[in-house]
DNA sequence: GTATGGATCCTT
DNA sequence: AGGATCCATACG
């Protein structure tokens, strides 16, 4: 289990990349556990980013859960229909988060594929992150600790140089920040060596 | 109260 | 290239 210290550091995107490697695991009902190393983060800078939905200070029923002490998840729904998680960061009433775009599956394949109906080399896209481990917004504001939903630290090192950098995808309407380079995904021979 | 569009995914 | 699908938000 990560500190609250790694989630409340102040540079979510240092805190983007550090996910990377680290291992998400969920355990939903009765259900067995599943699970993965993240291998795809985005970051997003809570007022100032025109792109983060607390652009400007926006505060709402649906962004609160952003302005809590790092270290949460914030569970929200996209497009009328995918779940997309964020790990919150930064300390209270700093609404920073990153969002989990793909992990390589590890635990419970057999449940994720039942969930997904469809194959699952690797979980790409933070819709289907979600549909594979059963995330929904009944999980949103739940400790990245709790015995329902939770990362690990299990000492998986990805080097700097196996860490692809770009733009940040679907952000169109953030106009300059939507060039920020605060998206970060391990290249595939990284992965492929886990 | 209504209108608008989205941190997506999948199929054509 | 486009349709699905509906909540969250802004506005009046």
């Amino acid at each position: 289990m990560l500190p609250p210290a790694f989630y409340q550091r102040e540079d979510v995107v240092q805190i983007a990349q550090d996910l990377l490697g680290k291992w998400l695991f969920t355990k939903i009902g009765n259900d067995p556990i599943t699970g993965g190393v993240i291998v795809e983060t985005e970051a997003y800078a809570g007022t100032t980013d025109r792109a983060c939905h607390a652009y400007n200070g926006r505060r709402t029923p649906r962004t609160e859960t952003m302005y809590h002490a790092g270290g949460i998840a914030y569970v929200y729904l996209c497009y009328g229909m995918h779940n997309l998680l964020n790990v919150v960061t930064h300390q209270e009433g700093i609404p920073h988060a990153v969002l989990i775009r793909a992990i390589q599956p590890t635990h419970g394949l057999d449940l994720m594929r039942t969930r997904r109906a469809r194959k699952i080399p690797l979980i790409s896209g933070p819709g289907t992150v979600c549909q594979a481990l059963g995330i929904t917004r009944a999980h949103n504001g739940l400790p990245l600790s709790s015995t329902t939903l939770w990362i690990e630290d299990r000492d998986t090192r990805i080097s700097q140089n196996m860490i692809q950098t770009g733009p940040r995808i679907g952000v169109e309407y953030a106009k300059e920040d939507a060039l920020l380079p605060w998206r970060f995904r391990t290249l595939a021979n990284a992965v492929n060596s886990l």
